[in-house]
DNA sequence: AGGACAACGGTCT
DNA sequence: AGACCGTTGTCCT
């Protein structure tokens, strides 16, 4: 699977002109949001359940129209799944950040990569914890693949959607 | 092997 | 200015 990142300064942008379309699906690893625009994935997030609307969505863009639709987002999902094709995501966040996220999409399917070492990658081997937040701030789960962020002792650190998630998406990669 | 702890850099209030 | 962290290295038991 290739991603490519677009970058930009700030949320408004991404949802400014034809808002954002947004939809639930399930994946392997739980209920999850998706939101996009022509643009490419904007947004994924884990949730318990599907019940009730996803907050982040509006806690990103609370001035944003946005447009339902599950189909689409299940279709997308599958398509993640498969692990095929291009997938455009647009991104924003700081530039540290925007650093962080380009180095994570690097790391291929079934290998891990320390905080250290995206640290040293980002020639910043000092921001070892700094590196740590940025992941956590990871606005698109999954394909921007934060969960192959590991300590450095191969430990699995943490996860903002639960260490099980983590192991096990890392465990269906590693086959 | 595992716990306590200081130091680190980026981000938010 | 201070506090929070998806960390790491060191110094213990």
């Amino acid at each position: 699977m290739i991603v490519e990142l677009e970058s930009v300064s700030s949320a408004d942008e991404i949802a400014q002109g034809e808002g954002i379309t947004w939809g639930l699906a399930e994946s392997p690893f739980g209920w999850c949001s998706l939101g996009w625009t022509s643009r490419g994935i904007s947004h994924l997030a884990f949730h318990d359940s599907p019940d009730g609307e996803p907050e982040a969505l509006r806690k990103r863009w609370p001035l944003a129209i946005f447009r339902r639709n599950d189909v689409a987002a299940r279709t997308e999902i599958l398509k993640i799944l498969r692990d095929s094709g291009i997938h455009r995501v647009v991104v924003a966040g700081t530039p540290f950040q925007i650093q962080v996220w380009k180095h994570l999409i690097r790391i291929p399917k079934g290998s891990v990569s320390s905080y250290l070492d995206l640290a040293a990658a980002i020639g910043k081997p000092r921001a070892v914890r700094a590196v740590g937040s940025a992941c956590g701030a990871n606005p698109v789960a999954w394909v921007i693949p934060c969960h192959r962020a590991v300590r450095v002792d191969r430990k699995l650190g943490g996860y903002r959607w639960g260490l099980d998630r983590k192991a096990a998406m890392l465990e269906s990669e590693s086959e």
